[in-house]
DNA sequence: AGTATATATCGTTATATGTCGATATATAAC
DNA sequence: GTTATATATCGACATATAACGATATATACT
C-alpha cells in the first residue's frame, strides 16, 4: 500500500462528522460507548463502529472497566490537526466575503 | 451546517490518495493540469474533477496563463497536517511492532 | 445457572465517491 | 474564422461509506 493510501485511510478516518463529534466528546475526559451513544443521539451499532475505526487508526485508545469499554483520545495531535483545519476554513469563508 | 459537516468536507477534501499525489506534486512548484494528469497517470477528466475539489475548500489555487490553468498550493499549513499525519502513522505502526 | 447491562457483528439499505469516455467550452495561434 | 490545445461538464458505472435493527457475545451480579 502506498504512503499516500495509508495517508488518506486515516484522514478518512478523521473525515466524518459522527467521529468528529466522538472526537470532541473525547475531549472532556474518557467516556465508555454506553455515554457517547446517547450523547450524540447515534444507535449503539453505529457508535460501536465509528469508534472502531477510530481504534484502528490510533487516534483514540481503549480499555475495560467491568461491563464497560472505556475510551479516550489517544494522540492528542489530532486535536492540533482540527486547529489546523479550522484555521483553513476561516481563512476560505472570509475570502469568500471578500471576493 | 454544523462544524463538524463543515471540518469533515475539508478532511475529506484531502482524505483521497489521487488528492494527496496532487498536493505533493504541487510542492515542487506550481504546476497546469496538462502536467498534472500524465505525471499522476489519470485521466484529465478525474484531475479536473479533483482540482475542483481542492480548490473548492482552499487548499490550492488556480491562475490563468494563456491557455493553460496553473495550479499551487495555497494553504501550506495543509503540508504541516500531512506530517502529523506521518508522525500518527508512525507512532501507530511501530506500536504494533512492540505489542 | 440465570438475568441484566454493555458491546460487537451481521445483513440490508441509501447515499456518496472515484473513475472514465464522450462531449462541450475556452483560449491561443494561424 | 479555423484549427489545435487545454480544461470543464455530463452520464454512467462500480465501489465505498454511513446508518440501522436484529442478533450474538461478553462481563457482572445474584
Amino acid at each position: 500500500m502506498s504512503t499516500n493510501m495509508i495517508r488518506a485511510k486515516v484522514f478518512k478516518a478523521i473525515a466524518d462528522p459522527t467521529r468528529l463529534e466522538i472526537i470532541e466528546f473525547l475531549k472532556k475526559g474518557e467516556k465508555c460507548q454506553c455515554e457517547i451513544h446517547p450523547e450524540l443521539e447515534k444507535s449503539q451499532s453505529t457508535i460501536s463502529q465509528h469508534l472502531k475505526i477510530l481504534i484502528d487508526c490510533g487516534i483514540i485508545e481503549m480499555r475495560r472497566d467491568g461491563q464497560k469499554k472505556v475510551y479516550s483520545i489517544k494522540e492528542p495531535d489530532i486535536l492540533q490537526m482540527i486547529e489546523l483545519i479550522d484555521d483553513l476554513i476561516t481563512k476560505h469563508y472570509s475570502q469568500f466575503v471578500l471576493t
